[in-house]
DNA sequence: ACCTGAACACCGTTCAAGT
DNA sequence: ACCTGAACACCGTTCAAGT
């Protein structure tokens, strides 16, 4: 049975739902394929390229299963919209947001979800210098929080570094936190606590 | 030669600072201190409990190296302290901020710098309701900024994510969208950008 | 183009037993 | 309390060779 680079991806993101990042080796991956695991480095040169492949993958589906309002938005909208496709891809898999987390920290992976964003802020109006940390920033917030509620979301782990319970909702107090931080440094600027 | 649970966690810096996380394994670790791998079984349960000890001890000298002025400052000073003291910490190990986030994404680690910004927001008259979330949203750009200098400073990575030249005010300026964004919840709220 | 078979150099973890 | 010795059940990767 032959496969395309494809069939190799697909079925990568099955046994990642259906096992978890930690059952996704590349042995494991070769046998539900029913071939020989030197096969697979035919498609990829190693594991890393492989979950990067994967990764990316998991995200363009998300961007497919969303409703894409297509007509352009509010630039505040198309932010929020570009940061809660992300966050949903992530989680509509098992180790969704670990496995992106994973594939960033090597430094690979897309890089549209950013080009999105930083279109988006520019368009806003927040000042050119300030748009890639602006950008950055976003989703720093978006992955770090998917990885937090996926970790809280299966399995209660214990010892965790908060254990205060928290809703969806939270999500977007977080995004909103962030973005408003934007809108800050093009607006008033002095702004104070109490 | 014996060994208390805190020599195994200083030999563990040592190696993770000298070789790297890849290489940080249980027999590895065990070889440098002149025992057999099942020997640090003894001490921790698994590696996962000995990296969150090691993450640990990685955040608990950077606090030491920190120059504490000890004398309480302003709200807003004592969240640049807590997150540059943070973010130093990990840049001050190879692969800190990989470790830290490793150990993060398993649910382990202190919770000691989520409660000091906690705190800090609280005494700037931050909404107490905003107050987790804001303190979160701050750690999550701390560590996914962190992980990122540390990718691109060891070894340019190749078909990164991000390709911008950056240098270390980048870090403050980021810092600063967020925390702005979390005076502007508590302060005008209608700034808005061109 | 896609795959096999076999090997190399590793992993984390368990457990009975030693001091 | 701390460690040994030996095993179990795995890993990622390479490479000559096959179709």
């Amino acid at each position: 049975m032959r496969h395309h680079r494809a069939d190799v991806v697909d079925r990568a993101l099955t046994v990642l739902d259906t096992y978890g990042l930690a059952d996704l080796t590349m042995r494991r991956l070769a046998g539900e394929l029913g071939v020989q695991p030197s096969a697979l480095y035919h498609h990829f040169p190693n594991k890393q390229s492989l979950l990067a492949a994967v990764a990316d993958e998991l995200l363009a589906r998300g961007r497919r299963h969303a409703t894409s309002s297509q007509r352009p938005a509010a630039w505040d909208a198309r932010v929020e919209a570009v940061c809660t496709e992300l966050r949903d891809a992530m989680l509509a898999y098992r180790d969704g947001a670990e496995l992106v987390a994973t594939v960033r920290s090597f430094g690979l992976g897309a890089a549209t979800p950013y080009d999105e964003l930083a279109d988006a802020l520019t368009d806003g109006g927040l000042e050119p210098s300030l748009v890639p940390t602006a950008a950055r920033t976003l989703l720093h917030y978006v992955f770090g929080h998917a990885v937090d509620e996926q970790t809280h979301l299966q399995a209660g782990a214990v010892g965790a570094i908060e254990d205060a319970p928290r809703d969806d909702s939270d999500f977007a107090l977080g995004l909103q936190i962030v973005v408003d931080g934007t809108r800050l440094l093009t607006g008033a600027r002095s702004a104070q606590p109490a």
